[in-house]
DNA sequence: CATTAGATGTGAAAAATATAACTATAAAAA
DNA sequence: TTTTTATAGTTATATTTTTCACATCTAATG
């Protein structure tokens, strides 16, 4: 599934640049996964490609789009305008993933204040504003203290997917979709592997 | 590995708080890993628990810094001071990981003159703060188009890991350690697992 | 039109990973 | 001191994932 996501977002690429066509091994060589994985993985979707010619790179995307069930953008909100909720506001590859953020929500009423494309509103306003736009997975974006607490909240208005972006594990029921994004560990597994490679073979 | 990272941000928690020992059922919990596996992953590196008292914390903690390598604080770098650059320069998170932001740096002159603890520097002095602070390890958060220009001049100040917060796969030698943190997969990998739950069992 | 090069497609083997089941042990309780 | 109990430690099993090998097909080429 990670995979997917990864030929996706390399195929909306080279899409951009007006490639019509990919090879398994192209594709996996852009990706970083093997051309025999990339095969096997869409053989596993019974996407079938031309057996000369490669893939052809529209069908290939339309297919994922099935994948995900994913019908035209999704709406989703953001915890918290600090450093990371306001990164993620102004990040311009989600428009290109129909990824559509139509508020964030910050404790702090002088965040409000902020010019973006995107609003600011209070916390009070979260609930009308999941209804009113069908929302259903939130980023937290919020100090670790209060991340347990925003998202019990968020869940009670019914959201059923969350990106979390504190360093704390959120404690929810079976049926929710977390998705713990932690920036010190991604850092740290690379500084642990290049340390791997320094001190090569240690006994 | 990935296990590891998130054991290590557990536990520094734990000792944040003053726990001295924990069980491998509480560190899963914690984690959102089979106990089983916890002890598993501990006797991988030959980490010996109390049969009936658990693990110690600071024993594990200990442990995990050698299995790193990592002999006190790791300093590091930030290329692009963007929206991205400047919410990792201000992630209180990295301290307690002993992760030191040493230096950031942006094409654009202006932004020397945002105020903060870490400083902005032009792209210029990137060779010369790389040698003096011994930095091995960076992070890329500029934009697509900048993002392999930027790589390869990293690669020749000597830096040999880099995390990559920009939409595109980098080309480097084999040798090179990277890790790509694309967030609009992150988002996209939630959204598409809430729909497979609301279109439980699709034919 | 036959040939060939360069792709895909797939089933089997191998490797990695996770789970389960069980044993041993130390601490606490009786 | 004996018994019980909760937890670590370990071996075996199952599952998942990846890789390999090769058959198959299609488009270009002479």
């Amino acid at each position: 599934m990670r995979r997917i996501l990864l030929y996706r977002g390399s195929l909306l690429q080279l899409q951009a640049l007006g490639v019509k066509r990919v090879y398994s091994y192209t594709l996996g060589k852009e990706t970083g996964i093997s051309a025999q994985q990339v095969r096997k993985d869409f053989s596993e979707y019974k996407i079938k490609g031309n057996q000369r010619g490669g893939y052809r790179v529209d069908e290939l995307i339309s297919e994922m789009e099935n994948i995900f069930y994913k019908k035209g953008s999704q709406n989703i909100i953001i915890v918290g305008r600090g450093n990371i909720g306001s990164s993620l506001a102004n990040y311009d590859n989600f428009i290109q993933r129909q990824i559509n953020i139509v508020a964030t929500f910050d404790i702090d009423p002088s965040k409000q204040r902020i010019r973006s494309e995107i609003p600011v509103y209070t916390m009070e306003r979260m609930e009308e504003i999941i209804d009113r736009f069908g929302v259903r997975t939130a980023i937290i974006a919020v100090p670790d203290m209060a991340a347990q607490k925003v998202c019990d909240q968020l869940l009670g208005y019914g959201i059923n997917g969350i990106i979390n972006f504190a360093p704390v594990i959120l404690k929810v029921s079976e049926d929710i979709i977390i998705n713990n994004v932690n920036l010190s560990d991604e850092i740290e597994s690379v500084i642990y592997c290049v340390s791997l490679t320094e001190n090569e073979c240690p006994e």
